[in-house]
DNA sequence: TATCTTTTGATAGTCAGTATAACATAAGTA
DNA sequence: TACTTATGTTATACTGACTATCAAAAGATA
């Protein structure tokens, strides 16, 4: 555990508050660096010395998000899986929304979705059997499932969430583990 | 049937085989209007004359495209959409490369995504007896059905079409087309 | 072919936003 | 307190989108 100056945690905190306030208000491609600078009350030129550019500091952002559900879904209680990813959803909605609205940010839905499906290609590998040349191949079936995922995902989020956590979660059973895990098994 | 003048038709054209040609030798995001105008032999200016942006002049140029895929898939013949699809992908793998792989195409990808699911939902509406409560929704099937199918063509492109397309089909029947087709009826 | 209309071109300029340099000052650390 | 590091100020370069104006060329029409 390094120590960290007190100026650099307060910045990439004020910059990080300003990124997140202003993105909700208006939309994130929307936002301009001088925009957060201002909103920060930071120089201009201090954003440059901390990020390279504006999904610099959404990306770093997300990291803690993320690796707070890779811990969440790691136990991997298939039964309660759906459940835990949705309520991750909700409580960080906002973060959710602008990653997935906004056109400027691809390169970090690609990490998250490679991610999804890296995880279950590691879980999976080795309870498969030799792969039948006519089966459809893990590789696409991670994909498949990862792609899906953050589709049900945005659906719920660019519809305001008309249903329960609860019920999102018994969809995504059905429409997504259900078939991926008749494919695997 | 209007006249339009050949000058804007071919003005049109150059402008259509300019952005197509750059965005293959670079990426569709790293193609300025100045590159496309230059290449295109036609003045800066003309290029606002006809186009908002450089996303409208894809939007257009793709227009067509997707109405051909549509007039293919409107028959509708089960057994062979999969087929379809792939075969027409494989045809205009270029085009679709560029709206799948660049980051400022997000609307163009949604509209893509949206009219696929808006067709499903035409298809299966008057199929469908009562809604079930615990049924998944017919309009979440559909922008599942949608995403997914995205999704594989994105890997197929992503992965430079490692598997023929016959194969391809054959993958999208398991994978998307059973297991959607399971919950609707 | 002559006339009229429309499109195109050349030029010059505005604007927004990104990014960097140099030096002075303030804040934190030990 | 002395030293180190982060920050602020100011100025500047640069890229790319977009517009205005006026002259010239190409096409349509009769």
């Amino acid at each position: 555990m390094e120590k960290v100056d007190r100026r650099v945690k307060r910045t990439h905190r004020l910059l990080g508050e300003a990124l997140i306030a202003l993105a909700l208000e208006k939309s994130y491609d929307d936002v301009t660096i001088r925009d957060i600078t201002e909103r920060a009350d930071v120089a201009y030129i201090t954003f440059f010395r901390h990020y390279q550019d504006k999904n610099d500091l959404l990306t770093k952002l997300l990291q803690e998000m993320l690796d707070e559900l890779e811990r969440l879904t790691h136990e991997d209680n298939r039964a309660t899986e759906g459940l835990l990813i949705f309520q991750h959803v909700q409580q960080y909605a906002a973060m959710y929304q602008m990653v997935l609205s906004s056109e400027s940010t691809l390169p970090v839905r690609r990490r998250i979705r490679d991610s999804i499906a890296a995880h279950l290609i590691a879980v999976c590998t080795p309870l498969r059997n030799v792969a039948d040349e006519m089966d459809v191949p893990l590789e696409i079936i991670a994909h498949h499932k990862a792609a899906s995922l953050l589709a049900l995902i945005e659906w719920w989020l660019e519809h305001n969430m008309p249903y329960p956590l609860e019920r999102m979660a018994e969809i995504y059973n059905r429409l997504i583990l259900d078939s991926v895990m008749h494919l695997i098994c």
